[in-house]
DNA sequence: TATTGTTATACTCTATAACTATA
DNA sequence: TATAGTTATAGAGTATAACAATA
């Protein structure tokens, strides 16, 4: 692929158009895209749905959604929380983070104890198990997933991307 | 493992720590983020709800989703076509487009017609409401939504940006 | 009285099977 | 037989209210 150099240097690279069949017989000629192809809001959907489509493959293997994959990092980062916690951090509602640790509780790659400073809150801890399976996942996100992400878009432009949507997430 | 070590091109999050609570004082710190800052499938989901979210209130004076704007534009640029056409352009499954064929239908913005060469299809317009109703929606996305969006980012790497993000959707 | 984890619930999106009317 | 639109339905994801235990 041409790598561009800086972050602005992304060239559309048009895909190269179809000529639309010269006979007038073609009933079913390409839509137009319009002004659909300037939409980035548009454009973010359909990247993130195909992001999420190709991590769930790749990591297949240990069977961690984007969302699990998430907490996990997480709990390794934060130990000893509690589920509010780390919940709201991910912007998951409370209520919604029940069953999600529900499943991860018993797969056996977490643990909710009661905090005996406050025992109305459950702490969390990653286990050995949970760890193991972190350690392995993050192995696959990074040779399958994000590696051939980097090597379509180039590093710099890659590490420019997260940056603009790290930005649009915590600035727009 | 912690991610600090070497790797030439990865930068440190943050070089000058903010002072850690020294004190015991502090009960609620913020917690770490630590290698979800690096997750581009994060950013990228935190990113769209965030242009969706804004979108939905910059649009509001004409109460369109973010979908329904992605149909009413494609309707606009390709008229005539029927709703198998439409829906599998965005994405969108056949069975979920009816209900929002009808959402928009009965709103006087499209219409359907049977077609008379295949009398199974329903050919797909914008109405004179529908047409005005979409450039006063682009007005308010340009205006409100967009305008804003480069304005945070700088004009070229907002272009950039949608570059990277169709190139994602189209070839990874 | 306020908060943590939880249940119940509802609403949106998305996905699949199957029906009808046409072809 | 196959296709377009449709219905029904099921599953995720997300949102709010309310309850028990605890503070």
């Amino acid at each position: 692929m041409t790598a561009s150099k800086t972050a602005a240097a992304v060239k559309p690279a048009r895909a190269a158009r179809k000529e639309p069949p010269a006979e007038a017989a073609a009933e079913t000629s390409e839509l137009m895209m319009g002004e659909l192809s300037e939409l980035l809001g548009y454009a973010l959907k359909r990247a993130q749905l195909r992001v999420f489509e190709d991590f769930l493959q790749s990591v297949a293997p240990v069977q961690l959604t984007p969302a699990q994959f998430s907490v996990l990092l997480l709990l390794d980062a934060n130990p000893g929380r509690n589920q509010t916690e780390i919940a709201t951090t991910l912007g998951i509602l409370r209520p919604n983070f029940v069953a999600m640790l529900d499943a991860l509780e018993s797969r056996g790659l977490c643990q909710r104890t009661r905090s005996p400073s406050d025992r109305r809150s459950h702490i969390l801890m990653l286990t050995d198990k949970g760890r193991a399976t972190l350690a392995r996942a993050k192995k696959l996100v990074a040779t399958r997933h994000e590696a051939r992400l980097t090597e379509l878009l180039g590093r710099d432009n890659s590490e420019a991307l997260l940056a603009m949507l790290a930005k649009i997430a915590r600035e727009f």
